[in-house]
DNA sequence: CTAATATCAGGACAACTGATATAT
DNA sequence: CATATATCAGTTTTCCTGATATTA
């Protein structure tokens, strides 16, 4: 705490008030779109995790189960059942690490590279195409911005 | 779309693509920020959607189930759910709409507007709290304006 | 032996759908 | 009778915890 509360008890009650709001309003939004990436995955056949780990993958290169999990924030485990219907999809191969066989290297397969390159998964996936719709290109930078302030939220 | 695309087939491929590249970082983002929530849910009694609940009545004054729903974007029997323990647990009293017998208008007792005054909601709440935190005056600001960009996404 | 990875099994939670009772 | 509210019951989805095998 920067504010020093030694001569007023309460420096910064506008400060946490506002918080308080803020955080009413970003619950309230993150809840419907939760709910709103949650109806669309069963309309097309990947969940809203399953779309960020091939996006992910697409844009970084292979990686492992556990660093999916972790760049994602979730348990391992999680990661694993999020990721084994892409691999039963044939979107997905693992090959194991020859140098630790522990790790199994998973990357995208050449048919989900280029569904990806087509555009097809994006223009299916309903929050690429509402962010394209409905922003624009200005708003995008905001967006960008606001997604950063985000990040910054959800860290340690 | 503003564009003409009758000279050009592609007249958005970045627009689409810059889309795409923020629909992956905010469904990672949303992803954690809803895990984040979650996990805080268990450590105090109430849910995310608990208190945005009560966080829209104190704000909004009393109102039904189904108003709040459709406030939230979720059904009424799932309102039903978030609704009993509220009511459970001495935070919530519903009275029988007078003029409509079929309409149970909720409003906050006494216990909890106090408790939600005196801040003290506010302190135990995660994500309030950390936006006092981590967010100056003027990231809250930006924060405000990044909320009503995620908004119109969620709209219909 | 300890640490990290992967996977299996079971469980909790928050939303959903469908059905029913009641009041307008 | 058609519409709106509330509620009961059952299901689905996603992530969780705990336990185990394997390799470094």
């Amino acid at each position: 705490m920067i504010y020093n509360s030694s001569m007023n008890d309460r420096p910064d009650i506008s400060h946490s008030a506002r918080a308080s709001a803020l955080a009413a309003e970003l619950r309230s939004v993150a809840g419907k779109l939760k709910r709103r990436l949650q109806e669309q995955s069963s309309v097309g056949d990947l969940t809203s995790s399953q779309i960020a780990v091939l996006l992910r993958l697409e844009k970084e290169g292979p990686a492992t189960a556990s660093n999916l999990a972790r760049a994602e924030g979730m348990r391992p485990q999680s990661m694993g059942s999020v990721i084994a219907p892409l691999e039963a999809a044939g979107l997905l191969s693992g090959t194991a690490d020859p140098n630790d066989g522990r790790q199994t290297l998973l990357s995208l397969t050449e048919a989900c590279r280029k569904l990806i390159q087509e555009g097809r998964a994006a223009r299916q996936d309903w929050l690429s195409r509402s962010i394209a719709e409905k922003f624009s290109a200005r708003d995008q930078e905001r967006l960008a911005s606001a997604i950063e302030l985000l990040k910054r939220l959800v860290e340690d």
